[in-house]
DNA sequence: GTCTATAATCCGATAGAC
DNA sequence: GTCTATCGGATTATAGAC
């Protein structure tokens, strides 16, 4: 709270004029953060399966790198919850998971994808392209473009996209 | 440190005979993690790259499985490491990475494996096998072994593993 | 709505008896 | 080597003046 008051430029008396508590602050920063990725990926059912989950990787890369300190924090506060606020945001995320997984599950159901278990690959996709936050720079060797589609490419081949199909 | 006296059962003051101080203890568990997990993988280099990639995705997920608190240990509290400490667990992580990453680059030599990237697939495996640790239940759908089974044939697919070499 | 001041608590670390 | 006791500092949160 000292730390947010000093960034803010105010006193700490004063932050609690608009949070009750820091656990509360806590919450509505995670839950901000998982509704605005909840509402910022547009998925668009009618697209090919192949299409639809190459935008999800462009996304998820996309949102994440911008966002990285909301990530950061997301993912070392997250013990910090308490169990209800905790159970609240757990399940955010696994929506989140579904709207990925729904794309598997489309793909495997019209021949696009080969994959033995669409549970597995969406946890294993989503945990491949978050770990792009943890050494992505802005100057490093590669452009987010060029690590982007490097990653769609790996993707699409652990979700056995077939090469003809579209 | 009180947390750790009660688990262990001893007063606090006591546990200052075994560490200097709090961050030498944070940094010693950090370092023998890592040292583990550099002995602990064997690397066969006379083997096929793809027999040699199979044996660090079983590996990699054996290891961290087996010890998941020290997991999250090692990667919450990496960030109240002191400069100095930080920077010989980062150089440990690496030198991990490189290890994967001189199979990669073998398998790309010998034609085995079809890359544009060895060092981005690199993190991009990792990420993706330390991401079972978040989610691998002992009483789940799936035992380990099927786990394991699962994520060698994304990795597999994902490193462009060719069918027929070995 | 922000400030100063402070309460209540927790933490890492130390001192000294045994 | 462990204990009791405590120091010094940091933390969240509150109270009351302005």
């Amino acid at each position: 709270m000292r730390a947010i008051a000093t960034e803010v430029g105010v006193q700490v008396g004063a932050l609690y004029n608009y949070t009750p508590d820091k656990q509360s602050l806590l919450f509505d920063l995670l839950q901000s953060h998982m509704s605005e990725l909840m509402d910022a990926f547009v998925d668009n059912p009618a697209a090919s399966p192949t299409a639809r989950l190459h935008h999800f990787v462009q996304f998820h890369i996309a949102f994440h790198t911008v966002r990285r300190d909301a990530v950061v924090i997301s993912s070392m506060e997250l013990r910090n919850l308490e169990p209800q606020n905790f159970a609240c945001i757990e399940a955010l995320r696994r929506a989140y998971e579904d709207r990925l997984e729904a794309i598997l599950r489309d793909g495997v159901a019209t021949g696009a994808f080969d994959l033995p278990d669409t549970k597995i690959s969406t946890l294993a996709i989503i945990a491949m392209l978050t770990g792009v936050n943890t050494w992505f720079r802005d100057d490093g060797r590669l452009s987010l473009e060029e690590v982007t589609a490097r990653y769609r490419d790996m993707v699409s081949r652990s979700a056995g996209v077939s090469e003809r199909a579209g």
